[in-house]
DNA sequence: GGCGGTTTGTTGTACGGCTGAACTATTGCC
DNA sequence: GGCAATAGTTCAGCCGTACAACAAACCGCC
């Protein structure tokens, strides 16, 4: 008899009613996710590469253990609500009567993302399907910025973007508003944002965005997220390199939020005691070693200089920039180990400008969580580039959202 | 709209059925649980003081949403299984015929703590009403250790404590092993015990503990949750000094382990990488500093010391034990505050050796967390002693094993 | 091209579990 | 002793799933 992992997991939406009364419609409730997950899931491509055919009737009542009965008339409710479609039979090549292909709907039910961050702000819409039906991006310098005026605006664009895809047809679910700073996930105040200048305010009203559901969360969190999109591991650390330095961690396909969700500083663990001062009081914080500015200091270049002039000197061989990466991934290092060792997930994400840093990062990273990780022994760590792309939280916004429509399918029927 | 904690969480016990089909008796499965829950939770006083007096059908009805008919029956199920005692009624003070006051049965189930450590091996028996029924501990020396003999012993012990309990009428639910080193959770395998001189084992076959289930898990990760009897935030960093030092990670009442449970391991944070070398072959790890045998050595005590002259060297004032906690306390805190920025967990509650030392280390610690948790302005970190005594890890996994009963009660009717 | 074999999806009955309302039981208060 | 109040029980009704039989649509094969 051995020890299973008999977990529950604090991560981005719970299932409703854990601990609750369960009456009859419970049941239905939790078997519409059941069914809704199994068709999303599949299409999505949880593992591995999308399954080359669709589910039908008949494929979820085998995956979910419901009987055909029952995956028939849930998988009705489910496409009267418009939230899974049926494809036209595919032809059938076994014997028997063809199935009927169902994926999520495409156009009819929609999550928004949002985010303000230093140098943009964005509204990014994704639908059940995975495709970006929406994409608004503006650029700014928000550094020191009003928070009335930016959000006022932010609200703005996504409210002209809620009233074209409602003019299309489609219902808004709700948005998820990143902001780079730490937010308290129970009440969605933002405490302080350093890179904007902002503190101690409540973002959702200043949005002026009536009617619609909009919860805050910390933008390298939410980019997390947005790495489920692609095959990455059930759980990772996903560190975000940028002016700060900010993190997730993902278990289980789901945010890790204990208490107010304040987790993942890794930009101040500290490397070295005899280091430089860091902004937070402290000595030898990785910032000062790898963060953009302490980076491109340490490459001669200066602090303003785009990503792209760092990464031609990296190619071209410079000396001064191979170095600053040299230092920085072995600090890098020597955090992650420590996250690593403290939270036992042993897959790093390096997303923000890491991501396309990795190749120079990536060996003394993994050398240094080689000598420093306890476990790596037994679990070799992993170090990967996020994929995600550019505005990564944008997407992870809107996934979310969206996650939350498939695990209470029982509220759109 | 603010952002709630739509929070999963990933810890010991999940209920099981998330995510597998929902029939009739899934309901009747729930909702034992939350009635057993219920009545459970109340006798415990999960939050403040006992109630004094225990819930009836009624109240368990209020605090569930069920009607009073259907708490009834469920109720009178988990009488009929034993888990569950009326009571007299009391003498009551209110209109109204008097109500049946319900509490965890005594002597019926219980749950059985096994460890084996450094210089003791122990079995622990306790039943619903949380009182000890069962406890046996032989001390030895089991450094460099056989882990057949040991465990064979502990099983041998493990067994006379079941035939006892069962002559006695009572039901063994099940047992959890507490062992002082790396073990997975997912096989119950244990990777590498440094201090028993233990590796790549499977414990359980070698109880030779027939039709017992019995679970493994690391030592300091039980003892953590043998701080939930007593008055404890739902969230805590709990770690235990010793000659290594380990910790546990509990969030919302239960252990975070992702992937194989491998976190907490904060013994080998690095506090200054100019500072001794450690065994593990980094440099200035935490044990250099606060380490068990670190300590008596910079308070010019022999590594063999008991506590006990530690204690009264520093309650005598001697300097050199002054500065050896001072030294220990301030690497504590540093390596804790790494702990409590990447986790977002802001209480701390002090185990194993410094439970007792926690008068002279706690300021330390405490300053040193006001110095480099990044949140600490918005939520002051906590610092307290572990309260619950010897051996913790043993009433950690009898309570563990207890909450799982609770948990699924629908196995007991 | 019709017929058996096969798989999908639907229909109708049975059953389990919760609810709500009425009912019984037991007390305090006037 | 009667009335109000609270606790617990009984029973018809409803809801959602299971099970089994059935209809639908395809393949292959003679």
């Amino acid at each position: 008899m051995t020890a299973e992992p008999t977990t529950t997991q604090r991560t981005t939406g719970a299932p409703p009613g854990g601990s609750s009364a369960s009456r009859q419609h419970t049941l239905r409730e939790r078997n519409l996710r059941l069914v809704a997950k199994a068709i999303y899931d599949a299409a999505a491509g949880t593992s591995g590469p999308p399954d080359a055919v669709p589910p039908s009737r008949a494929d979820v009542a085998a995956a979910t253990g419901l009987t055909r009965a029952t995956v028939s008339t849930l998988v009705d409710h489910l496409v009267a609500a418009r939230l899974i479609t049926e494809l036209p039979p595919a032809a059938a090549q076994r014997a028997g009567r063809p199935a009927v292909p169902l994926v999520p709907a495409a156009r009819t039910v929609v999550g928004l993302g949002l985010e303000v961050n230093v140098d943009y702000l964005g509204v990014r819409a994704l639908d059940l399907a995975g495709q970006t039906v929406a994409d608004v991006v503006e650029q700014g310098a928000f550094h020191d910025s009003e928070p009335a005026t930016v959000l006022g605006r932010l609200g703005t664009l996504a409210a002209e973007v809620v009233e074209l895809l409602q003019s299309d047809g489609m219902r808004v679910a709700g948005a998820r508003l990143a902001l780079p700073g730490l937010v308290d996930v129970r009440t969605g105040e933002l405490e302080v944002a350093p890179n904007l200048g902002w503190s101690s305010l409540d973002p959702v009203p200043l949005l002026s965005l009536a009617s619609l559901p909009v919860h805050v969360a910390n933008e390298a969190k939410l980019a997390a997220l947005a790495e489920l999109a692609g095959e990455v591991p059930d759980s990772f650390l996903y560190v975000s390199g940028d002016v700060g330095i900010g993190a997730g961690i993902v278990v289980d396909r789901g945010l890790f939020l204990a208490e107010r969700g304040w987790n993942g500083e890794v930009g101040h663990v500290v490397v070295d005691p005899a280091g430089p001062r860091c902004s937070c009081g402290a000595h030898g914080c990785l910032e000062q070693y790898a963060g953009k500015e302490a980076v491109l200091r340490a490459a001669g270049l200066p602090l303003d200089a785009p990503l792209r002039s760092l990464l031609a000197a990296l190619e071209a061989d410079d000396d001064a920039a191979r170095a600053a990466l040299h230092r920085a991934g072995r600090a890098l290092g020597s955090a992650l180990a420590d996250f690593v060792n403290l939270t036992g997930v042993s897959t790093v994400v390096l997303g923000g400008v890491y991501a396309e840093l990795e190749p120079w990062l990536r060996d003394d990273v993994v050398a240094v969580l080689r000598e420093r990780v306890l476990a790596s022994p037994f679990a070799e760590p992993d170090v990967r580039a996020a994929r995600a792309g550019q505005h990564a939280a944008l997407t992870g916004g809107a996934r979310e959202v969206l996650r939350e429509v498939v695990a209470d399918p029982a509220a759109w029927v």
